[in-house]
DNA sequence: GAACGTACGCAACGTTATAACGTGTCTTAA
DNA sequence: TTAAGACACGTTATAACGTTGCGTACGTTC
């Protein structure tokens, strides 16, 4: 864990939602007052996702910490359009079923990708004021 | 349904696996000698997406024509890294179980994204070969 | 036939991600 | 102590993906 990943991940904590590779690219040059290219952020990133720190969530091209990295998990989540805010959440239940599946063709998993995208509560209580 | 919207879904369903909206680009170039550009392509894809007979694979940022357009289906994916195919499969019980997860957080959920990454029945046999 | 809605063409731009190569640093071992 | 190797990071350039904005053509509908 070296001084950069530490400073992504963070960041990652901080800004309490997901950020893209180019919003952490962005926050180093801010707080560090030093520019780092790319390929340093996603190598980064790269290294946290190894690591089971940090999730990316493909329907928004962004990254968050997992809420649980010591757990083997899921990585279920809920995103919310409204806040940006995504909620992640365990249901082992989801890949089990999952495995089952992937058994019955034959297909040997690696990686899960479950997102749901949607409306939080707050947002919804907000837009149906 | 336009010339255009119909081409895209052939190239699709031509293809065999998932295209990239710059693979459509370039296949519609050579079979039809005209080119198009990006918004073109991308506006046929989200209307194919939106009336359920195309699928974006978010891991791949990619397209694939949906098995049963006729059905509400939950477009699960399973994509082997192997030969880069994607199959898609229903398991209504995944929803269940997604859509009973949103409602303990209070989240309206309005579309979903599934995908699992891995080796295929083919690809693993031949990998072990 | 004028007004409108819808789809497409096109140029430019914005965003996301990687390739390729070089440099500094730390360790290991002769 | 220095050569060799591993690893992380810096830098430049470029590839890949996606959208904005605006104009035009072609149908409706009244």
């Amino acid at each position: 864990m070296t001084a950069l990943r530490k400073r992504v991940l963070e960041l990652l904590w901080a800004n309490g939602g997901p950020m893209s590779a180019y919003q952490l690219i962005e926050a180093i040059k801010r707080r560090d007052s030093r520019p780092v290219g790319p390929p340093t952020v996603y190598r980064a990133l790269h290294f946290l996702m190894a690591q089971g720190l940090v999730s990316r969530i493909e329907s928004l091209n962004a990254f968050v910490p997992c809420v649980h990295p010591e757990r083997d998990h899921d990585c279920l989540f809920f995103i919310c359009r409204g806040c940006r805010a995504s909620f992640e959440v365990e249901d082992p239940r989801i890949g089990g079923l999952l495995a089952e599946d992937a058994a019955l063709l034959g297909f040997v998993a690696t990686r899960r990708t479950v997102e749901v995208q949607g409306t939080c509560a707050h947002c919804a209580e907000a837009g149906a004021a």
